[in-house]
DNA sequence: ATTTTGTATACTGTATACAATATGGAGTCG
DNA sequence: CGACTCCATATTGTATACAGTATACAAAAT
């Protein structure tokens, strides 16, 4: 017998709403009209008011009672604490993925290849930067750590493309991505993680003079 | 001006359903009748609906499209999940603290003793216990860190209360507390955040080898 | 007796309705 | 001209209504 899993609403209608803030659709600060943006959506206020309280406990948004929701703000601040949280956890999930196959490395060499090449398109790139880093972790029977992981991602990569879009500066990490899988391919667990930790770190230093120098 | 900060029903609801939840009213596995569920309380469907989705997101409860909300299973896969975040951030959150002041070493040592108090009472045991846990971050200044250990111990929580209620017996850290408490004292934060990991490695140790005989 | 099928009921997921508060603008006063 | 008050409107937060699916039970068939 054959389950077909039925999805709820909320769930594409967070893809969707998701997709329009790490696009800046939905700038830094901006409000939402629900009513709006559920007829724009197609659906009732119910399920996109469950999709954006979901996005709220997931940092997207913010909300005030009686004023509704806003797309959270570019801090520094959050950005200091965005950054090491998530290399920390994905330190983690690495720590405790098997060592990679062969055919990963592969894949992860391709990612990184495209990564090289779109380097000059800022969203193709974020794209695959975020891919490579997936990918990395694709063997981490951690299902808890990667679904946390990967809303961190989510965040850093609105910081990542509003640094972009608005200094028009890329940060390409290929380098770095050729390391850690020199660092595992020799089995060296450790320097893995370290160096996975420097990749994040040195977005957060592009990151944070712009965000103290671009916000009052 | 003063602003009156009112509260949406979906916090108050929050904190009496995770109330529940961790006092094993709603055992692990148990299914919620959300229109009953409703009526207990005394609001509509609707915040309560948001409220159960909140507890999803955080971990606290599954749900299967059409079938409705349970509480989540407690699993020895799961523990082994939570534990090594849930002392990770507690680690970073307190690498990033201030050394405490003496008035919050006293408080500290004020909350210990009385843990050791009722180490017999497993309820009160735990309060005291997550009190000191949280007290020992009380200073520090990330939110959003802050915020992720407090869900992570309140699920921890789950895990040991059902724990001590089913075998009676009640693993009490007064003495790791102290000795996490002596390394700040002589400004060792390392050793201090490893011996807060240790001190939760130490419950996951009692809590495993229970998840693998109780759970076929 | 056990399995299968039909049907009634219960419950979830979504839409809509309603009440209360926040917002914005016209008019008024300083 | 600017600040303030009052009112109309918009928008949120909550309740209720509705549709469709899952569950439970009874009757029929093997």
């Amino acid at each position: 017998m054959i389950t077909i899993a039925r999805a709820p609403l909320r769930r594409e209608v967070r893809r969707i709403v998701l997709d329009r803030i790490l696009r800046g659709e939905i700038p830094p600060g901006g409000g939402i009209n629900e009513s709006e943006l559920a007829i724009d959506i197609g659906v009732s206020r119910t399920p996109l008011r469950e999709a954006l309280l979901g996005l709220e406990r997931e940092g997207f948004l913010r909300s005030e009672t009686g004023r509704g929701f806003f797309a959270a703000a570019l801090t520094a601040e959050d950005a200091e604490e965005l950054y090491p949280i998530l290399w920390t956890l994905e330190g983690l999930a690495l720590a405790s993925s098997p060592s990679p196959t062969p055919a990963r490395k592969a894949e992860l060499e391709r990612i990184n290849a495209d990564l090289a090449r779109y380097e000059r398109i800022p969203e193709r790139a974020l794209d695959f930067d975020r891919l490579w880093h997936d990918t990395l972790l694709a063997a981490c029977p951690k299902r808890r750590l990667l679904a946390m992981t990967e809303v961190l991602k989510d965040q850093a990569r609105r910081y990542e493309r509003a640094y972009m879009a608005d200094s028009g500066r890329v940060f390409v990490s290929t380098r770095q991505h050729e390391e850690i899988l020199e660092a595992l391919e020799k089995d060296e667990r450790e320097r893995a993680v370290r160096l996975l930790e420097t990749n994040w770190r040195v977005s957060l230093d592009f990151l944070l003079p712009w965000l103290r120098k671009a916000r009052p």
